[in-house]
DNA sequence: ATTCATGCAAATCGTTTGCAACCCA
DNA sequence: TGGGTTGCAAACGATTTGCATGAAT
């Protein structure tokens, strides 16, 4: 049982919910996939390896708590799925993700430049940001060697 | 007939497609409800009241042209449903929603700061972005203002 | 013992698809 | 006339829900 183990236990006494082995394992699971941007139906064949009776129910119900609990943050990556990423501290809040319109992979960038504009958000138009979602669409490194070696041969 | 019907007329013809009285029907109501972000859903029950044997299907089956086409835009407010806007013009192309995360209204900011950030990411990431989706949330003019009454309440 | 959590299956929601009838070019 | 288009209903994939059973405190 590890420290993550132990804060999630406290948060779930705290909300009068109970510590279950599908709850520690659903987290587990995301704490070692990190930068995966899991889905439901992913999480659930992990977890399906060492807890073959669990169902797809209890993934979705665990979820919502955690990501309630903040532990988790619920993304959209534009394939009709949930995605779900791990949670892990406030400095990792402001990341963004590149996505490959070609490839469908998805990467991150850590940079925010953001809160100016939110800054001025709050002045114009009276709306007080308190998140926000960044995504860019493109074409990652390998893709965009593979449409430059395509041109080639036409050439 | 408008001179959008025209252009989509042409453009519709261009790709040995027929312009059919329910694609126009569909591209006129999204011109009559900009920047409302329509869902599937609602342009049905819209185009339904002048057209009532429309079906649904044929809403989806316009958008995916429109969208294609370049005309209509699609995007995602977190609400599980598609939602789409007229894609006016370039300049128009660059304009990010500010959600609210208490009533759920969505307005929108004009603002883009982010030429910069994407430059920096081409060159550090090796990712050519082409587009992005950028997406607030946070509290309106109407529920800052709710909430403050609500806390003096409590005083 | 009590109350919450689980697995299962059915239900739901948004969207897509197959198909026969339809209609624009 | 011929091939794209339509409405309908069935199919679909992701997620939610009801319920009887099972487990944590």
């Amino acid at each position: 049982m590890n420290n993550s183990d132990i804060v999630f236990e406290q948060e779930l006494k705290s909300r009068g919910l109970r510590f279950t082995a599908q709850r520690r394992a659903i987290l587990n699971t995301m704490m070692e996939n990190q930068r995966k941007h899991l889905s439901p139906e992913e999480i659930y064949d992990i977890v399906k390896v060492n807890s073959p009776d669990i169902g797809v129910a209890t993934i979705y119900r665990t979820l919502l708590i955690l990501e309630d609990m903040g532990l988790v943050r619920k993304i959209n990556l534009d394939d009709g799925k949930g995605r779900y990423e791990l949670n892990k501290n406030q400095e990792d809040h402001h990341h963004h993700h590149l996505i490959c319109e070609k490839c469908g992979s998805v990467s991150e960038v850590k940079y925010d430049l953001l809160e100016q504009l939110e800054e001025q958000i709050l002045k114009e138009n009276e709306f007080l940001v308190t998140n926000h979602s960044v995504k860019f669409y493109g074409y990652c490194k390998d893709c965009l060697e593979s449409i430059k070696n395509a041109k080639c041969e036409q050439c």
